[in-house]
DNA sequence: ATGAAAGCGCTAACAT
DNA sequence: ATGTTAGCGCTTTCAT
């Protein structure tokens, strides 16, 4: 039923090479025979068979991008941003969710191998190191956003320090003094920045670290983020604010904080980070560090594409600068 | 660098045939020889080709979900349910954002033509009825969750209006007498059929449809659906109750209601719809329809991979069962 | 149970 | 500028 380019180029008169250099507008055919060969794909309703192309060009025109999860604002977000480069220059994006399970992880991994994928961009902790330095060794693969700097792919992300210190000198020049710190887990690396960022900012503030005041939550979930931070907030003496590395903790702050009765920001002011859609629907809206979530996935994605391009070429890392969008969570009163 | 699965056979001693046959687990392929094969790709570090073996077979296997966007949890859980299914079967999915636009639209259906996909699952509002019908009328496409009865491909979605007057019921059982409705937008199905089940319920329980109090938020967007929810609230007499076709516009609702001072949900009680995870985030958390958001997404990708592999087959239509999740925002009291 | 060989649709090197 | 042809890696039919 569906034509292929041995009857476009009978139906034209033409050879399949001459019909293969319009499909690929290469130059060196005249004017006359581009027309002939455009008419009879019109006519024959053509559309090329790009499994041939593939195979003959060994490769498929796709990259892969891995997440822990596709359904977290911020994931969806960067790859938003991957695909809006990839689009224009002619890949297509497919998305797998790994679950942070790194069986799922190396399989997918093995596309690149089966030529089922050009190259690999990984937003992941990446957690086994040397695994994924073997396997991928030989191929595109770029870091983005969670990278770790012992892996030898080159990476984009934001610099956590920095961004952290914006977030807690803003606390600290509010005037508080009782700060507190809910992270997630240690294993992942801006786990680890943020909190060295926090802690050097603290202290070169003179603000002495609580170590009862830097509090985990290990899985992203908000009830057991609400867990965590009422206990933070259920002692005799309690921070006066909480600097949250992400906003789902800080929207579980916020509750957290209602349920004992505490006002935000009077008595308690909470930054989040990523500045995802739920930081401005929570009552007060959360003032937030802003990562520049599509800028992260474009980058990364050119960073693919050159290197998948110019294979020899040695890029250097990359990293985006990052805002902090003041709320009232730590404003208050203009509510 | 790569090895072939010539090589294969050489190392072997075997025939690539044997080998194929090795590879695609068929049967006639004696013991010793399975393990030799085995064996000689262990040796080889050999990985298939998968180019190859898509041109032979003449698929992809691939299937392409288009989503208005990625970045809104509903479809994003969807499409974890469609992975779910997809990877057990062997297929990978591509996920494409049209951004709602008609030319995108047209250009991802091109894949199939380009046999870059061996199926479609469309999350999206089909505006353009004809049109999709012609370019896909003999691919395998189905329809989830925003489903047009007048396409002709199958879909899978939810009853919307027995799902509506669960919640209207709700509101009307908990003694609301003044209750609104803040809707989308009119050009997709699942908003008329909500209006629909919405104004059928209150006739049935005696209430009268107020037209001014049913307001359209056309963008899905927080702002913009907390300047329609205020101005529904400001009004001398005001509704009681508003139901919201989304847990977005629930949570827009919540603010303009706060903003105001009324108290929720003493003053005006407000239900969502997809039970996304912002309903569980917001103070006080959202009364919602459920959507089985997984489900969807499976159910639609088994139907799909049956078309793939039957396509004389004739599918039928399936909804699937929404609840109600009562929370604080129609219950109060028990926060 | 195994092998030989054709061929999927396309591109690109080479020849003219 | 155009055509001829080999061949990308694999599967599958047909012999044996």
């Amino acid at each position: 039923m569906a034509a292929t380019i041995t009857e476009v180029a009978k139906h034209s008169g033409l050879s399949v090479a001459t019909v293969s250099r319009v499909l690929n507008h290469s130059a060196n055919v005249s004017e006359e025979s581009r027309l002939r060969v455009l008419r009879s794909i019109e006519e024959l309703d053509y559309s090329p068979n790009m499994l041939g192309s593939n195979l003959r060009k060994m490769r498929s025109g796709q990259i892969l991008v891995l997440v822990p999860t596709i359904n977290n604002p911020f994931y969806s977000t960067v790859i938003e941003g991957v695909q809006n480069v990839a689009q224009i220059r002619g890949y297509r994006v497919l998305v797998a969710n790994t679950y942070s399970d790194s069986e799922q992880l190396r399989q997918y991994v093995q596309l690149l191998r089966q030529r089922l994928v050009d190259g690999l961009i990984i937003l992941h902790p990446v957690m086994e190191t040397l695994e994924l330095g073997n396997i991928g060794r030989h191929y595109p693969i770029v870091q983005c956003s969670e990278f770790d700097t012992r892996v030898k792919h080159p990476y984009v992300g934001i610099d956590d320090r920095s961004a952290t210190k914006m977030a807690a000198m803003h606390l600290v020049s509010m005037g508080r003094k009782k700060i507190a710190m809910l992270n997630s887990d240690l294993r992942f690396g801006y786990a680890r920045r943020r909190q060295e960022g926090f802690e050097r900012t603290l202290e070169e503030a003179g603000i002495p670290v609580r170590r009862d005041w830097i509090k985990y939550a290990i899985e992203i979930h908000f009830d057991r983020a609400v867990a965590v931070a009422t206990e933070l907030l259920s002692g005799e003496e309690y921070p006066d604010a909480i600097f949250c590395v992400s906003d789902v903790y800080a929207a579980a702050c916020i509750k957290a904080a209602r349920q004992r009765g505490l006002r935000i920001p009077e008595d308690v002011a909470i930054v989040g980070f990523d500045n995802i859609d739920i930081s401005m629907m929570t009552d007060p809206p959360i003032t937030t560090v802003n990562q520049p979530m599509l800028q992260l996935g474009s980058e990364a994605c050119k960073m693919l594409l050159t290197r998948i391009d110019q294979p020899e070429i040695e890029l250097s890392n990359m990293l985006l600068p990052a805002d902090l969008i003041v709320r009232q969570s730590t404003l208050g009163h203009n509510y």
